[in-house]
DNA sequence: CAAAGCACTGCAACCGGTTGCAGTCTCTTC
DNA sequence: GAAGAGACTGCAACCGGTTGCAGTGCTTTG
């Protein structure tokens, strides 16, 4: 565990490198090196000794000293500007387990709202040499406030726009909606309408063409325009409110643009005394579940695979950083239909 | 930005090194690194000159090469358990956000459940040759499963059990109960009720302690036991009509172990027809945004300062790495009330 | 005028690994 | 028995920085 012939202060503790591991083996630094990373050809007694010396050592490999040679930190840097935390953690964590696998760290820049600060942060990722980078946000018609052009490193985008030719994974959120629609539409429910976030949202967009997608081919009107608003149970208890108070038609179920959206028509039907889901069936959108779970009846909603997103992402970083060939453009992901109690139907959690 | 004497692949975009800038800059490679970091003396005119030329070749510093020599790595580890995010979250913003100003990366390493894959995380950070290590969790009474007795560098806990001898950051959760108990009470209340979480948790039992405490000053009786279960809406939902129905007798506030189980009791009374706050104050905890604004009326609650704590555990860590003296022992950093509409009084937010 | 002092600058060692190439030893093969 | 092949092993250069110490030239002091 201590170098015998270390100039460093005392006190310090001092880690084991590969010269004392080589010396207590007794043998020389390059044949420590490649028994330990089982390259080269050597006698197996000599390998299985030099491990030993290793474990008995506690000996940690120094990945700068590695890396500095090699070219590669072994490090790759995920920036965000989700402060929020709804979409970066499930990528993060989705992306960090995949990287652990495989021998790679990750270092987290989050929470920075000026792009200046978060320049500064790609700075130190630059200087920290990471062998890629995996840019995330809280939306996907957004691009975060840097500039990677000149950055001489692969770079993919996840859950974020993705400029042309580079690299990006999303959900697919026009086949998700069409897939929840769909539910629908098999259960039976025929005035299916759309309740949803910010017309500004590309998201938005994409969903509600989902919609009117599944709709159309199975011949049914979309019931009513879709709502657009905050993606907020605000907007989802005002919006149920207005479709139930106005019209004398009314709907059999409705499509929510998201989970908060969803609880909030919920709790709206609870207090105007309609059922969910006998009189009015339920589909939300993102699987948060805390949102989702908690919900009376719980939800059945679309879930976008986000930690699959940021694995995939992370996959493909490592092939571009291997220099394997990469197709660019974005890659449409598809998301999963959690069932639970909102539609009726049989619910499978 | 190119290297003339690049002996390395053409194709891989190459960075300049200290030594292409100094050969530029026309001095040795020992001037060139004074210049850049602002040690030893120059005249000014040299250590401009380099400086620009720095800036022109788009210089980076390769951090391992520093590292290597310097014996730092200018890293910070961050292990967690909390697969959900809510605590690690603002924790993982606070600590990063200020480890940037300080020129401190920090290495992500969420989403771990199982013991043996934590530990293969905690020896990649050994092998990167972090700085320290920041240890936080999503409950103040229990420990990680990592063995970090050996490991020879500065460990801080946030949000998580601290071994004897270490050093901890926790919220006060006492005495944000009794602030919060007090709030209500200065508001006029006296029949306060508690509803919390699981009574296996530390923090439901400070909390608890707490709301005694604050009643006990002021000459009052706690209104019946604290009802303990799980930190749910559902709960909260439960508890609340168990209230209302069993008590001839009825609390006029209810401090709440959490937001999500105040939200609960709000739904609850919604459906019962009591009002909030006319009828009954509801004081949350966790200023969970996402909750305790959706909340209606918005939740008046306890502010645990997350961020802060993050904070505040990574410059004790850096000041730790740097040598200075540190007491041990567990700091249990204030809490905030966030003023908003669910106890009447006047609202701040 | 010599010696000391000071301001600049650079040589060379070092951090802890990896790896191309060469050397040594043993075993075949002709 | 000598040459060649093949299996191990090690020398030394290298990755890209930092830093102790020495050297150079100029100014100041006795």
């Amino acid at each position: 565990m201590v170098t015998e012939t270390s100039t460093r202060p005392a006190g310090a503790i001092q880690r084991a490198t590969i010269r004392d591991v080589a010396a207590r083996a007794g043998v020389s630094v390059t044949t420590a090196s490649r028994a330990l990373n089982g390259t080269g050809r050597m006698s197996e007694e000599t390998r299985l000794r030099v491990q030993q010396v290793a474990k008995d050592l506690d000996y940690r490999p120094n990945s700068m000293a590695r890396g500095l040679v090699q070219q590669r930190s072994f490090t790759l840097g995920l920036l965000t500007d989700d402060t929020y935390g709804r979409f970066t953690l499930p990528v993060a964590a989705g992306l960090s387990s995949a990287m652990t696998d495989r021998g790679v760290s990750v270092f987290l820049s989050a929470g920075e709202k000026e792009p200046k600060r978060m320049q500064l942060n790609l700075r130190a990722m630059e200087e920290k040499r990471v062998d890629g980078l995996v840019i995330t946000g809280k939306r996907i018609d957004r691009c975060l406030p840097v500039d990677v052009s000149s950055l001489g490193m692969p770079v993919v985008y996840v859950y974020s726009e993705c400029p042309d030719g580079g690299i990006g994974f999303v959900p697919d959120d026009f086949n998700a909606a069409k897939m929840a629609t769909e539910h629908l539409i098999k259960l039976g429910r025929r005035k299916i309408a759309h309740i949803t976030g910010m017309s500004t949202f590309k998201a938005a967009h994409l969903r509600k063409a989902g919609w009117h997608a599944a709709l159309e081919e199975h011949g049914l009107a979309p019931f009513g325009e879709a709502l657009f608003d905050n993606w907020t149970e605000a907007h989802g208890y005002a919006a149920a409110f207005q479709l139930f108070d106005a019209a004398a038609d009314r709907p059999d179920a409705i499509f929510c643009g998201n989970d908060q959206i969803a609880r909030g028509v919920v709790d709206a039907f609870a207090q105007l005394g309609i059922k969910v889901p006998d009189d009015v069936a339920i589909v939300g959108f993102d699987n948060w579940e805390v949102f989702a779970k908690a919900t009376r009846p719980p939800l059945t909603t679309v879930d976008m695979g986000l930690t699959c997103l940021g694995k995939s992402a992370g996959l493909a970083l490592l092939d571009m950083i291997e220099g394997k060939p990469i197709e660019a453009g974005l890659r449409q992901l598809p998301c999963r239909l959690v069932v639970r109690q909102s539609c009726g139907g049989e619910a499978s959690e």
